[in-house]
DNA sequence: CGTTAGCTTGAAATCTGTCAATGATTGTGG
DNA sequence: CCACAATCATTGACAGATTTCAAGCTAACG
């Protein structure tokens, strides 16, 4: 356990970006950020294909990828978010409830996790907090709602153009994605399973992408080489994926 | 604007249904529910297509169904969720952001909104509404969740019948559904547009199930004859619809 | 009673999945 | 540092599910 340093609570590019998400929705100032920071977290390290869990506790991914899934009762897979660095792992805090999916590790992951009493009483000082959870937990269903789009209207290729922009947009937003080119290492079965296909039909899906020069990859490196033809090809847009604020709320502010 | 009667508080099968929902979670108790009952509540009437919209307010459905629904850039329509009696149409008092899609009538159906400033002075008073009504809207979330499995993994048979098991389950509740037998008014393309088939599909699906004796159809109004072979066919099973609560949470209840 | 929306049907086209085999890459232990 | 194993990516041929198109039918509604 420890607070986190100087450099983890920075909220520029490059620096640990941990917070950034909380300040870039623009309800927090930055002495609620730097309360958050001075919570005791411990760090967790996750290994691929790990389960993590933490219905008691409040947490939020450092590095790497996580995902929710979900399974038929035959055991078919789906994936349902991608949760990425700054994203939070488990809203139970504000819901109540359990939360119905589980959540497992894609790559090599850290995780930064929180006390759940020691968060709630930080919340009765500094309510926007909560405002700020409410908010990210609206936008993460709105990341579902967009899911639920693809899934039920594009055609393969568009559903993976589509993915790459939202991705590259979340990771550039948190400074892990410069020139529209960044570090992504799921493999195509996983792919696939996140976008409902299967994982020849990726395969032959990033090639289509990368015939028409919208994408490149070197391993696990892609480049998003015409993100305007890409955004075209996906119907891409990222109005959900920032929110707009309804009124000053008051919950909580009493 | 007037209060409710005490036949419409009245939570029991055969009584408008109003705060059944509510009280269902467990997390209100009477005295809760007809305090919610006696904030001042206007009735509206929507026809089919009919928007609705309520950012400054707090609604929910008395009769019929809307849908929330979103399209691609090119027009392409998919329903999101189904929205029946007793749900609640617009979380933006809880989420702080404004609805990012579209709510629009289904059919025929009747809505009932109250004032934000006095459900939140409610609140104040009664802090487990606002647990109730976080249940609500993460309950509401794994729906939309379900619905990205049922897209993503199974054939339109098996989400046609999953579709079926989820909305007797969700109307029998609510006192709407009885013997596995309701009304049902979507069009076929509209169930097509909630559950990502073409219009031509849904009609062969549906013969499908009724060839296979599962389900019989009169008009609108629809019986699930097999109700335990839907289920089967559908990978159905309502865990997601209840939610189960992670600890006593006291997020406002100061 | 006519009109319109919705339902049903058939045939053909398309997209995506499955199967099976072959390369490429990565990580590990010696 | 190399060799090996295992996982992952790629390819081709084929099968299957679903869409599209087009037409006819039915039922509800003014």
């Amino acid at each position: 356990m420890m607070g986190l340093s100087a450099s983890e609570i920075n909220t520029r590019p490059k620096d640990p970006p941990l917070f950034r998400r909380f300040t870039s929705t623009g309800l927090l100032d930055r002495t609620d950020t730097l309360a958050l920071a001075q919570l005791p977290w411990s760090k967790q390290s996750l290994a691929p294909h790990d389960r993590f869990e933490a219905n008691q506790s409040f947490s939020i991914v450092a590095a790497g990828i996580l995902c929710r899934e979900n399974r038929t009762p035959e055991g078919r897979r789906q994936l349902l978010g991608m949760i990425l660095p700054g994203d939070v792992c488990n809203y139970s805090l504000v819901t109540g409830l359990k939360p119905m999916t589980t959540q497992v590790a894609m790559v090599r992951s850290t995780v930064l996790t929180t006390d759940l009493d020691r968060l709630t009483a930080l919340i009765e000082l500094r309510p926007r907090i909560l405002s700020a959870l409410l908010a990210h937990l609206t936008i993460d269903n709105a990341m579902t709602e967009e899911l639920v789009l693809s899934l039920g209207c594009r055609s393969a290729l568009e559903r993976m153009a589509h993915f790459l922009c939202e991705i590259d947009y979340r990771l550039g937003r948190m400074g892990l994605s410069e020139n529209h080119q960044f570090t992504f290492s799921l493999t195509q079965a996983e792919l696939g399973h996140y976008l409902g296909l299967s994982a020849v039909h990726v395969n032959r899906t990033l090639q289509e992408l990368r015939r028409r020069k919208l994408i490149s990859t070197q391993g696990s490196r892609v480049a998003l080489t015409d993100i305007g033809g890409l955004k075209a090809v996906g119907g891409f847009s990222p109005a959900y994926l920032t929110g707009t604020p309804a009124f000053a709320h008051r919950l909580g502010a009493a």
